[in-house]
DNA sequence: GCATGAAAAATACCC
DNA sequence: ACGGGTATTTTTCATGCG
């Protein structure tokens, strides 16, 4: 008979030295199924050295095969390694965990030069090897099993041939359990061997909310509901926020302790933590939302609650939040309690909130680079890009490189002008889109074209690039060029299909995540080619691409000056001109003839600010929106005191061009500051714990807030933000900081705000208009005196 | 011993 | 654990002065 499954999970199993690959998905009728397939053999390549002869070196493996009892068979076949054609024995081995012992051993055979390939994983070898992608649709002929017994499934199949897959881009009616739990700890963050659960609110897509509450502290009843609940609702995605980090592994924790199985899987097995550091719930995909909080790099400190701000999931001026100190208290308190059980639910609603925003785009990236769902978001970006090239070498027969760590070597990047500061009028901004890639594209940029200079030139001619001279040869298209052409053909495609589609439509909503997973891809191959972690890592690649960046800029400004458009600023792929339509069309046309790149006007200014700073602008849009750039205003580490008033200086100076009025503003702003009539909130400066506290090489505010907060049992782990705020005292700044939960307003140096905050970010603009420091803070002096002399005298 | 300025460390941004 | 280029603040260190 045949199935028609969509995959959700993957996992294998050796079971007497003989693997099993587990496919979980839902079926067409929408059965949770487990297909089982045990079809499928692993394997490795001994690569042959030029001169030496395959048949022996398959002789040589058979006179030892004794010791190698899993070796099933051994093919001469030929393959491609770097572009250039190459002479291997595949290597089949039934059990797969053999599979690199063996390459081990056989690297030091005669006549073998390397192995490769048997550092993948067996799962991923099956996905790659037979086009089988997660989060799509697949046929398979199958046998059915009588008994489902030691799986949660409705069906288990035995495979009968390989899947086959389907182009079908509807996704099954899944069924989403979100989940946030409160832990009870009276002194600092909760410990699992001592703390229990007191809260887990669960809600899912289906519009179900339940929250367990233990009684007191005795947490069993929680778990055991909990358990409970999973098992009944059986549900095919489990997703909460920082989970990996935070949840699993104390449940994990917990569990053990209370000597009770955490069984949520659909097999008999429990959570565990696997590749790129995510749990793992078989049969079931776990999903951290956190792992893709930077897809959205406007949210400054990536909490559940900001994140839903953001994405309009829920807004936080309608929440109270609690923190992780206070939950004990809370819990305590009866009428409190009710304020911690609302919290927690909310917490729960936000992830089925931003679950509707993010999901989309994960199910497209897994599927487009072939990682399980539930680790794609936990695999770096460099990772993501990986998987499709080894998709896409698979395809072609090249083999992948292994990953040898490489030194450091850095190389020259682009080019910044500096901007004319001040203020300019009509300003458009043209740039060429995706210029890394299509200069990759352009000039064949790729590790399999890369021709060095001990090499002779090759009949088809090379492209050299400027400045540093790498050659490449123009033909055949690289490996590079091949993958990036698809994906940019891919893209082309689906968005002229979306024209088609209703914008409210389930297809428009899929096929937007579906290019944008593919642009998220386009535009990282060439950090990932410059990335000494790569497979596929050759510097000169990197740095070719760059060095014809440079030249194109450079000779798109040449050009445009020639024409007669003043270019008053330039990053790396944009130059700022005066807007003349005429012109710029035929500046483009130019461009393209010239150098067979693309480059389009994109932004337009009214008006448009420049410090003396490169990366750092704003402009006023037509629409008479601000856009803000490099300045304090969009950066996480200033306060939002800082933030505010910069944004509204910029706001006089570009709509009203009032320097006038902008200052005034500040000066009322500080005054209003010294009255502490502006949000305590607004003072929080949050910065990122880079590495672990001990191993600063100053001391840094930050760094001392970490402490101060570690000290009284909270959990801080690298990459967290630290909110601080700055206290009257003595001494250094880091002397003279609190994490924001431990200082109360009264102790607020508000000094340091006016003088290290506001009046610096509002004087960067202000200079440029005559404006300095003394002027905005002369009527504060004034302010202060009279304050003074009220506080004294009454008024 | 201390003021001063350069260098180093740290962070977060732009594209 | 994708690249290099850049601005900015604060701490740290070296230096010169007296």
């Amino acid at each position: 008979m045949k199935v028609r499954f969509w995959l959700l999970d993957v996992n294998y199993e050796v079971k007497e030295h003989t693997p099993e690959i587990l496919l979980w998905g839902i079926d067409d009728s929408g059965n949770r199924v487990l297909v089982v397939d045990r079809n499928f053999l692993a394997y490795f390549y001994a690569v042959i050295e030029d001169k030496a002869d395959p048949t022996k070196v398959v002789e040589e493996i058979e006179a030892e095969r004794t010791q190698y009892a899993f070796i099933t068979k051994l093919e001469v076949v030929e393959r491609k390694f770097f572009g250039k054609p190459v002479k291997t024995v595949k290597v089949y081995c039934r059990d797969p965990n053999f599979v690199s012992k063996y390459a081990k051993d056989f690297r030091k055979f005669e006549g073998v030069k390397d192995c490769l390939e048997d550092d993948l994983r067996y799962s991923m070898r099956y996905l790659i090897d037979n086009n089988v992608v997660p989060c799509g649709w697949h046929e398979i002929e199958v046998t059915e099993k009588a008994s489902t017994s030691g799986v949660h499934v409705d069906k288990v199949y035995t495979a009968k041939s390989l899947p086959k897959f389907i182009e079908k881009v509807e996704v099954p009616q899944l069924r989403i359990l979100g989940f946030s739990m409160i832990c009870y700890s009276k002194e600092g963050s909760p410990k699992p061997d001592r703390n229990s659960i007191v809260i887990i609110s669960v809600a899912t897509n289906q519009g179900e909310e339940k929250q367990f509450l233990a009684q007191d502290q005795n947490d069993k009843p929680v778990l055991e509901a909990f358990l409970k609940y999973i098992q009944s609702f059986d549900p095919d995605l489990i997703i909460g926020y920082d989970v990996n980090r935070q949840d699993w592994p104390y449940l994990n924790e917990r569990f053990k302790k209370l000597r009770l199985k955490l069984s949520v899987n659909r097999a008999e097995t429990e959570p565990h933590r696997s590749v790129y550091g995510h749990f793992s719930t078989t049969g079931r995909a776990n999903i951290d939302l956190f792992d893709f909080a930077d897809e959205f790099p406007e949210v400054k400190v990536r909490t559940l609650e900001n994140l839903a701000d953001y994405l309009g999931v829920m807004k936080i001026e309608d929440r109270i939040l609690i923190e992780e100190v206070d939950f004990a208290n809370y819990w305590e308190d009866k009428e409190k309690r009710e304020i911690l059980k609302k919290f927690s639910m909310d917490n729960t609603r936000c992830i089925i909130g931003i679950t509707d925003a993010i999901l989309d785009f994960a199910m497209q990236l897994s599927n487009l680079v072939s990682l399980p769902l539930d680790h794609v978001g936990t695999a770096a970006v460099g990772f993501r890009v990986e998987w499709f090239l080894i998709k896409h070498a698979q395809k072609i027969g090249e083999l992948v490189p292994k990953r040898v760590e490489k030194p450091y070597r850095p190389y020259a990047g682009a080019i910044v002008l500096s901007p004319e500061p001040g203020l300019h009028e009509n300003i458009a901004v043209m740039d060429f889109k995706s210029m890394y890639p299509n200069i990759m594209m352009a000039y064949n940029l790729s590790p399999d074209t890369y021709v060095s200079s001990n090499e002779p030139i090759p009949p088809c001619g090379v492209y050299e690039a400027p400045e540093v001279k790498h050659k490449f040869r123009k033909e055949p298209p690289g490996f590079y060029k091949e993958v990036l052409s698809y994906l940019i053909k891919v893209r082309d495609e689906i968005r002229s299909k979306m024209k088609n589609f209703a914008p409210e439509s389930v297809e428009y909503h899929v096929s937007d995540a579906r290019q944008k997973a593919v642009k998220v891809i386009t535009n990282a191959s060439y950090g990932y080619a410059g990335w000494i972690g790569a497979r596929w890592y050759k510097k000169p690649v990197a740095e070719a691409a760059t060095a014809w960046g440079r030249h194109t800029i450079l000779t798109t400004i040449k050009i445009a000056e020639e024409a007669g458009l003043r270019v008053v600023y330039s990053d790396t792929d944009s130059l700022f001109i005066r807007h003349d339509s005429e012109k710029i069309e035929k500046l483009s046309r130019k461009i393209e003839e010239k150098l067979g790149l693309e480059i389009k006007p994109d932004k337009i200014y009214v008006r448009i600010f420049f410090t003396e700073a490169k990366k750092r602008y704003a402009g006023l849009l037509p629409d008479g929106r601000l856009d803000i750039v490099g300045l304090e205003v969009v950066r996480g580490d200033w306060a939002t005191v800082a933030k505010k008033v910069q944004e509204k200086v910029l706001e006089i100076i570009l709509k009203e061009q009032s320097p006038k009025k902008a200052a005034k503003f500040v000066q009322q702003f500080i005054y209003d500051l010294w009255q502490r009539r502006v949000p305590y909130r607004d003072l929080i400066i949050w910065k990122t714990l880079t590495k672990p506290v001990e191993d600063y090489a100053i001391r840094a505010s930050h760094v001392e807030a970490a402490k101060m907060l570690k000290e009284k049992g909270w959990r801080l782990a690298v990459g967290d933000k630290v909110g601080y705020v700055v206290v009257v005292g003595s001494g250094r700044l880091y002397e003279r900081v609190k994490p924001y939960v431990f200082a109360s307003y009264s102790e607020i140096d508000i000094e340091y705000y006016v003088s290290k905050q506001v009046v610096p970010v509002a004087v960067r603009v202000l200079e440029s208009f005559g404006i300095t420091e003394e002027q905005l803070l002369k009527s504060r002096m004034k302010e202060r005196e009279t304050r003074r002399l009220t506080d004294f005298f009454g008024s």
